[in-house]
RNA sequence: GUGGGUGUAGCUCAGUCGGUUAGAGCAUCAGGUUGUGGUUCUGAGGGUCGUGGGUUCGAUCCCCAUCACUCACCCCA
């Protein structure tokens, strides 16, 4: 028996429909906040996503599904939906044009890693970029439509956010952060190779000893440039005033490596280890570093797996018809009628003629909201018996009305 | 990549201190005399006890290896 790979599962019912249920709700949500469906390819070049989520991040390091294709080019499955939207924006000259455009995408990423709770190899994200808005108000927008995402999905959350500042500000905190950290003694390897390639990274380390380390490292937060501070003010302002909680969590880093400014992080404590349901935030040189016109961005990413725990699904109640032969000469008449209301509505048959009992017992499980049956009294009098099996109500019509 | 847990029927799990034909519930199918469901009753089908080796007169059970699944670390959605 050959099983799917590892880390990689079928979405099969009813699972699909959860699935179905919830690209359906950010679709809707997504389309009101004006952001259009834009699908990109799964493979794409490694060279962009080296270049856009980083070389020093785990994704690229040491997560890529990467591989040399027959005409010897160097591709790779996206781990992330971002670095895609920007290729096309930038291959599409949309940065020339000018102008703020909003996308939305969902579909398949592929990381190579353990998998566990909360964690696959092939997994499914919805997300949505906007290019060309400046403002912080687009990042507020970005974290009511997903308040308003997961209200409508009946999923509990908590919002952490942060600032990363900006060109002007992070780097003298950057410079600030690595002269803390090389006078500490006792960091943890990962944190001492951290510090090099990435050093806003150490804060954001799970080491407990690492931790009480880091309690008096300075914090960007409280050396943001006069921008950046009153647009975070700005953020937290409207979140407030649309009654949106949230707490700062100033450890908090974005783990790919081109976000800047606004970045947040809804959380689950219902799902396991792997907690974060959606993650995003601002990236304004990200265009450029894709060869671009220097064009700002912000957007998320959910993990759709991890929200199909926590989806309350909407009650849904009988629907359609069930259609069966009482006896072997009523099958033809059986299999016209079903295909023939099947313009109209939804219809379940069997090509077998069974016991009238049996074919109650089938449109139950089948939560049809009619059972129609034809035997020998039907064939000969031109008529159909229907049932209904909320009322129990049932009546003999004449076929053609049916 | 590292560590823990688990592999017995389609599903959820019992079980054998090693001993003849391995069980239950659910699910499936058929019936409970003439064409009535979601509740009931009866019966049937369905298992190389993950795989390979070892110990033993004998292994589903003990030992070793291997594979798969799962949870956690790392990291992330």
């Amino acid at each position: 028996m050959i099983n799917a790979l590892r880390g990689m599962k079928d979405t099969i019912s009813p699972n699909s429909e959860i699935y179905t249920h919830i690209i359906k709700t950010c679709t809707k949500i997504a389309q009101n906040y004006g952001f259009s469906f834009i699908e990109t390819p799964i493979l794409e070049e490694t060279a962009l996503f080296k270049r856009s989520v980083g070389e020093s991040s785990d994704i690229v390091g040491k997560e890529m599904y990467q591989f040399i294709d027959k005409g010897d080019n160097d591709v790779c499955l996206r781990p992330e939906g971002t670095a895609g939207v920007v290729r096309a924006f930038v291959q599409q000259k949309f940065d020339k044009a000018g102008g703020v455009r909003r996308f939305f995408y969902h579909g398949p990423m592929f990381r190579y890693e353990r998998p566990q709770k909360g964690r696959l190899r092939q997994f499914h994200q919805f997300g949505a970029e906007t290019f060309g808005e400046a403002s912080v108000k687009e990042d507020a927008t970005i974290i009511l439509m997903l308040k308003e995402i997961f209200e409508a999905l009946g999923i509990s959350y908590k919002l952490e956010i942060n600032s990363l500042g900006c060109p002007t500000c992070m780097p003298p905190y950057r410079t600030a952060l690595v002269g803390f950290l090389d006078g500490l003694e006792g960091l943890c390897e990962d944190c001492e190779r951290r510090k090099i390639t990435n050093p806003i990274r150490v804060l954001d380390c799970k080491n407990e000893h690492c931790r009480s380390l880091l309690r008096t490292a300075p914090l960007l937060l409280e050396n943001l440039c006069d921008v950046c501070s009153s647009d975070f003010e700005t953020l937290k302002s409207i979140l407030d005033s649309f009654d949106m909680p949230y707490v700062i969590n100033p450890m908090l880093v974005r783990g790919l490596d081109y976000y800047s400014k606004s970045a947040f992080e809804f959380v689950s404590d219902e799902i396991g280890a792997q907690s974060a349901i959606a993650g995003g935030g601002r990236y304004d040189r990200l265009v450029e570093f894709l060869d671009g016109k220097p064009t700002c961005g912000v957007g998320f990413a959910m993990g759709i797996e991890r929200l199909m725990e926590l989806v309350k699904m909407p009650e849904v109640g009988r629907d359609g018809y069930y259609i069966g032969a009482l006896c072997d000469e009523a099958l033809s008449d059986v299999y016209r009628l079903t295909i023939k209301k099947r313009k109209e509505a939804h219809v379940d048959t069997t090509y077998e003629s069974k016991s009238l009992k049996s074919h109650l017992k089938i449109a139950d499980k089948l939560y049809v909201k009619f059972c129609v049956c034809i035997g020998e009294d039907e064939l000969s009098n031109g008529t159909i018996w229907i049932k209904d099996l909320e009322s129990k109500e049932e009546k003999t019509i004449k076929i053609e009305n049916f």
